[in-house]
DNA sequence: AATATTAATCGTAATATTGCAATATATAAA
DNA sequence: TTTATATATTGCAATATTACGATTAATATT
């Protein structure tokens, strides 16, 4: 089959898994990387900084940008990226919240 | 092709994306939610509180395992799964610090 | 020993993801 | 207007993931 069976999970459950498939690829993880750690949100330099082809690029942008973690200014010829700082807060309450349910349970049978 | 490139990118952004994986499907995220929230650690109740075949739960349990955040032991024909406490702070401590990235970075130009 | 119960594995089908060449689009520069 | 530059989109091939029925393996029960 290979389709997710959506509908038997929670809406919590399910947004979850949406937004943590933005880190599931370390060309994602090199992307977001890079616009936090330089200064001006360069774009095409991403292309050359990660080797990656031109158009596989611009496909990974485009996912983070349909999860609103990322979003693009066009400047000229050029399109500048940057981190959606909102909803990349609202993103790491909710997968914080998510890693932080073993401070609740102290039990642990294994 | 399909294949992720792997050995152009670090050991870490490798290792964020191998973790990330685990939370990209909604049932593992149940599955996993299910293990924290129960004092027992259940096993083949799995099946039943989540909607999916025997054959698919197992599959995501392994997969589980196979990242050490999860642990097995065998009672008698069942099996009962529980949270790798050491595994979970790791990866709690490796992806809160790539989401935290932005507390460095006060700079945004979007 | 025979049967029941539980979980893992195998085989298979369907869908998703990754990657890139080629092409299209849109603006800048000449 | 022509050309150059930068990014997006399309089409395709290969691999990965998801799901489940059927089977296997291993222990419990009778």
């Amino acid at each position: 089959m290979g389709l997710t069976k959506s509908e038997i999970f929670t809406n919590k459950q399910n947004e979850i898994a949406k937004l943590a498939k933005a880190f599931a690829h370390p060309a994602r993880v090199a992307i977001l990387h890079h616009l936090f750690k330089s200064n001006t949100c360069i774009c095409g330099d991403l292309v050359d900084e990660i080797g990656l082809a031109q158009a596989t690029i611009s496909q990974h942008l485009k996912e983070l940008k349909n999860l609103e973690l990322i979003k693009g200014n066009i400047e000229g010829t050029s399109v500048c990226y940057c981190i959606n700082q909102t909803k990349w807060n609202t993103m790491k309450q909710l997968l914080t919240n998510f890693f932080n349910q073993d401070l609740n349970s102290s039990f642990n049978c294994c």
